[in-house]
DNA sequence: ACAAAAGTGTTAAAATTACACCCATGG
DNA sequence: CCATGGGTGTAATTTTAACACTTTTGT
């Protein structure tokens, strides 16, 4: 069970994976997306939970992307890696890195990521879930833009996008407005429930 | 690990589900999908092919679908069932039921169909691997059409559908046509490698 | 006034859907 | 010649994408 524990930061407008320094075992001291070994009747969820205790980040959900089940995955002997992803705003102990950015990473990490980037990329807008948690409860069509940028590896359109976001249900554009400095200030958009 | 065996017959044109009377542990004597226990460091792949062999049927692909975690979906106790599905022209010892005639099930059997239909369904026609498998190497248009109404569980319009036929990559229509009795032959349509 | 940032408007291209109409075969 | 099944044509609708233009702020 690996993680991809994704964390937006707002000052920067980066979208951050969450990677553990691993000190034990094979791969001892290169980075790796945080997992554990699902015990045997334990929840998807509750193992993502242990895996982000790995990184002193706490979330309260997480989804299921794909079943990785290449038998040299990992060389102490095959084992199964069900990715998920989890959204969090702590930064815990982790090792925070762009999507373009990333390093090498220990067992097959890099592919997983790889694989499961257009998968996040294709959840964002549609996945109200994940969505919100990503955005928070309040943000700026530049945030929107960020995300996106960050996640599918292009910038979107800036019209078009403001269009997708005043059509998705449960956000609606406040009328308040924020600074970021110099440039025209941006409308506050704010999920409902 | 439950295979959702798909055979689609041409006579009658009606695509159904393979299940499998159980004989021992909990609901014996209850329809159910085919399914084994992983073994530790088993393919996804071969372990389908093992639950396959419950019902005396050969597949040599099996693609996933998704994972389900639910702690009581199994009362011997908490297991995880990763979801296959396979394409199988044998009909081996199975009991074969459409879709939308499916008995009652054991285990979450029917959530996991009910869940699971739909992204079969979306996978007709986009991924050339399991189409390709389920309407063989030729087939009339009208088998497309019985395949996406046993999917969907709506018939599609025949115009859409032949042009969907026609922009499918390796897919061509022959000059061949096939009567099937009464009203006009049908063009065969056929894949290329 | 100008550059930077945010937002609106308009249009083109593509995909989805619906429906009317024409063709070929068996009785 | 007509019912049945198969196929083509056309148009409306919606989605996606592209790009030009306007508005608001800080310096």
């Amino acid at each position: 069970m690996d993680v991809l524990a994704l964390r937006y930061e707002r000052s920067t407008r980066r979208l951050r994976l969450g990677l553990h320094r691993r000190t034990v075992g094979p791969f001892a001291g290169e980075l790796a997306l945080p997992g554990v070994l699902l015990r045997r009747g334990e929840r998807i969820r509750d193992a993502a939970a242990r895996a982000l205790a790995k990184i002193d980040v706490r979330s309260d959900a997480a989804g299921q992307l794909v079943t990785f089940d290449e038998p040299n995955r990992d060389p102490r002997g095959p084992t199964l890696s069900i990715a998920t992803w989890a959204v969090t705003t702590d930064s815990g102990s982790a090792t925070w890195q762009r999507f373009d950015e990333l390093p090498d990473l220990a067992f097959d990490h890099r592919r997983i990521v790889a694989d499961c980037r257009p998968r996040l990329a294709g959840m964002l807008w549609r996945d109200s879930d994940f969505t919100r948690r990503l955005t928070g409860d309040e943000f700026l069509a530049t945030d929107a833009l960020a995300l996106q940028a960050e996640l599918t590896g292009a910038t979107p359109d800036r019209g078009n996008l403001n269009r997708t976001l005043a059509a998705l249900p449960g956000l609606t554009r406040t009328d308040r407005l924020a600074s970021t400095g110099r440039g025209r200030p941006g409308t506050v958009w704010a999920w409902t429930p």
